[in-house]
DNA sequence: GGCTCGATCTTTTTT
DNA sequence: AGATCGAGCC
């Protein structure tokens, strides 16, 4: 068995793995099989050293990686004793340790978890409190500085210390300590909070620290060089005594700096542990050499750095990378989606093979017309996720407020959803009451059912208030004897929830969104075999967690959008990237900062090297944003990749296609003149595609017919010719006009 | 208190 | 271009 574990490694990922004892740092490059020297290194300690399960953690950032690295132990050293490991996302460890041992720092152990949105309304609340205009100081901006000054661990007070420069942070500094002040009444920890509040509760309590030290012998955490000072100082709490702390990542991949992860983490990890072994992981297993080439020469061109890497591979030297301009973003996306078809027609690829991915989500959209328009099926990761649509954050917060009423937040959220009468300015004149009389909203509208006390409101403002108040005890007390499922059902029954839907939103999209309810329901059910009084927190704390990528299906055979952050540790036969062009990548925040750039830079590197066989790298001659049409200029990052290396194809002739000399008057990449490399030498010269075509031989529609589309409806062939091994067919459809379909995909049936 | 219309802003990237 | 937000009206 042991042996076994050795014998698939090279010798610098066995190094690795079998590096025990003090602090190891693995610079691993993409591809590299880091994930396997982080499992075999699990492995290794418990089956070969004797290390017991329950003295290891393994911190990762994506609960996907955690189920993945669980699940690769399960298979290596059995369910059982992966069972006694501790891996989770960062926030994820922080809240088992805060759930266990919080109240030393004073606080109640059910406390909610606020995300983004719930940050916002909070911070909305802080500023009428302190009567701020929101247009003078935006929530997000302020609920910004208040965030990087939390990942910096600086307290408000610290802040108010720091920062005294202008009146702006001053505000900074009141509304900081106002947000504090109100999450603590509602009982809650935001995302930030999660992670400071257990380096604190560890920095504070040395007995308590002391058990965790104990108990964490040995530590692992991936991608280090995503880390922020806060998780940087936990695992430094953690690690201080037995200096077992192994550490992986890659500088060439650090994406986040903008969440407050620090680059000098990783950099400076020798400085921190003199005594650290450092391995580079070199080899590639992932992608072909011409797919690393094009890789390494965009990231070598930015600055030289600590630890550069050389990445290799024995995989060969693969297809020639292909770049390619479309006209607009639509023929951008089309071309995409064309040549998927027809690698997918070929036989080669499936569609799960595929993915295309971009710098901002809003790119998905026009993406996903060109899919949807020829038919291939897909998954957007990311945009509105699941946990974020508007109908089930309203369900999710009557859950928060019957797990917890003094979560003042969620009670403003669903304080008139489905609407009953109790509008803003009702709702604001309660807030403010409630913070008169100094208490949670939830105690106010306690107060007032005593009538004991003389309230802002009249009869019926009253009466509704009250009828609200009866509502939630009521449900409180289903909370009691129900489960989950039995909670949430009686919600949406006793809200009307789905008549509410269909009045707010038309009996189509009503439809939708109460079937997004129904998957809520449906997720629910996983938990109803717990404790009744465990159902309610552990299902509202793992929604809490969830991010996107933690929804990705590797399996299902779908072409998978995404954008380049989230694409991060994904591999895919053939990928695409679009939009490599000036102000989108590198975008335009990020344009007058150095280190911005290198980040963008980095980001190209990171989609590229997701690529194992096919990569295409894409970008538009003029894009639409914020409804204005601009020429665009490809990314300077496309300036540094030699020539030679990239494969321009052919033109594909399409019906959308505008005059060539657009195309040819375009004078090479990067954002000034710089006339030197032309598209000339190898633009039109590779027509050497060879397809086997599978298609029809024949055309099967013709001018005039009436045929129908799953999406558009009826509509008239206006003609129809076979394109590379397919048919291309264009129909005008009454309500959508003209559209150009290929039949293999399209799934046109002919009307008589 | 709720509705309609026009103005305004949006797009970074996320645990 | 589309969504959200606010002012003004019912």
């Amino acid at each position: 068995m042991t042996t076994a574990l050795l014998e698939h490694l090279n010798p610098a990922q066995r190094q690795a793995v079998q590096a025990i004892d003090g602090p190891v740092l693995v610079l691993a490059g993409p591809g590299s099989g880091k994930t396997r020297v982080l499992t075999h290194r699990v492995a290794y300690l418990i089956e070969q050293v004797g290390v017991d399960p329950f003295n290891i953690l393994a911190v990762t950032f994506t609960n996907k990686a955690a189920r993945e690295m669980k699940e690769r132990l399960e298979a290596l050293v059995g369910a059982g004793r992966a069972a006694a490991l501790t891996i989770g996302t960062f926030h994820n460890v922080c809240v088992r340790i805060l759930r266990r041992d919080i109240v030393h720092l004073g606080r109640e152990r059910d406390f909610a978890i606020y995300d983004a949105d719930d940050q916002q309304r909070l911070m909305r609340r802080v500023l009428k409190d302190l009567n701020l205009d929101e247009k003078q100081y935006p929530p997000r901006a302020i609920q910004g500085r208040i965030s990087s000054a939390k990942n910096e661990l600086v307290s408000p007070q610290e802040y108010a210390r720091y920062n005294r420069a202008s009146y702006y942070e001053e505000i900074v500094f009141r509304c900081y300590e106002r947000y504090q002040a109100l999450l603590r009444e509602a009982n809650a920890l935001d995302f930030d909070d999660l992670l400071i509040e257990t380096v604190r509760l560890l920095d504070q309590h040395p007995p308590i620290l002391e058990k965790y030290q104990d108990r964490y012998v040995y530590l692992m955490v991936d991608e280090y060089q995503d880390t922020n000072r806060a998780q940087y100082v936990l695992v430094k709490q953690l690690a201080a005594t037995r200096r077992n702390l192994f550490v992986v990542g890659d500088n060439d991949q650090s994406i986040y700096a903008w969440r407050g992860a620090d680059i000098r983490n990783i950099l400076q990890f020798e400085d921190d542990y003199p005594e650290a072994q450092v391995i580079l992981l070199e080899q590639n297993y992932r992608s072909t050499q011409a797919i690393l080439d094009v890789a390494q020469a965009v990231i070598r061109e930015g600055a030289q750095q600590k630890h550069a890497k050389q990445l290799w591979t024995e995989n060969g030297a693969g297809v020639e990378v292909t770049i390619h301009e479309g006209y607009d973003q639509n023929d951008e996306s089309g071309w995409v989606a064309d040549e998927i078809a027809r690698l997918v027609a070929g036989g080669e690829y499936h569609l799960g093979d595929c993915a295309v991915m971009y710098r901002t989500n809003a790119q998905s959209r026009v993406l996903e017309e060109a899919l949807m328009l020829r038919g291939l099926r897909y998954q957007i990761i990311g945009g509105t996720r699941f946990y974020e649509r508007k109908e089930v954050k309203d369900v999710l917060a009557y859950l928060r407020l019957v797990h917890n009423p003094f979560d003042s937040i969620s009670l403003g959220r669903v304080l008139n959803v489905p609407p009953r009468g109790i509008g803003t300015r009702t709702e604001e004149t309660l807030n403010r009451w409630a913070t008169e009389l100094g208490v949670p909203v939830y105690q106010a509208l306690r107060e007032l059912a005593t009538e004991e006390v003389t309230s802002p409101f009249n009869g019926r403002t009253r009466n509704a208030l009250l009828a609200f108040l009866q509502t939630v005890d009521e449900l409180i007390a289903v909370r009691r004897q129900h489960n989950l499922v039995a909670l949430i059902d009686t919600i949406l029954e006793r809200m009307q929830f789905r008549e509410a839907l269909e009045r707010e939103h038309g009996p189509e999209e009503g439809t939708e969104r109460w079937d997004n309810l129904m998957e809520l329901r449906n997720v629910a059910a996983d938990y109803i075999n717990l404790p009744l009084e465990a159902q309610l927190a552990t299902f509202m704390e793992e929604v809490a967690l969830v991010a996107d990528i933690d929804v990705l299906d590797a399996e299902k055979d779908a072409i998978t959008c995404i954008t380049l952050h989230q694409a991060k540790g994904l591999e895919y036969p053939v990928v695409f990237l679009i939009g490599l062009e000036e102000g989108l990548l590198p975008h335009n925040r990020s344009l007058d900062e150095k280190d911005k750039l290198e980040e963008e830079r980095r980001l190209l590197y990171v989609g590229a090297t997701r690529a194992k066989q096919r990569l295409y790298l894409l970008y538009a001659f003029r894009r639409t944003s914020y409804g204005r049409t601009n020429t665009s200029t490809p990314s300077r990052f496309l300036a540094g990749i030699p020539q030679e290396l990239l494969k321009q194809p052919a033109r594909r002739q399409t019906t959308a296609a505008p005059q060539s000399s657009m195309f040819t008057q375009r004078s090479g990449y990067g954002p000034a003149a710089s006339s030197s490399r032309a598209h000339g030498k190898t633009a039109r010269s590779n027509s050497s595609r060879k397809r086997t075509p599978a298609g029809p031989t024949e055309v099967s529609f013709f001018p005039g017919q009436q045929v129908r589309h799953h999406l558009f409806g009826e509509g008239i062939v206006i003609s129809s010719k076979l394109v590379e091994g397919d048919e291309e067919v264009t129909v005008n459809f009454p309500d959508k006009g003209q559209k150009c379909l290929l039949a293999s995909f399209a799934r046109l049936e002919p009307v008589d």
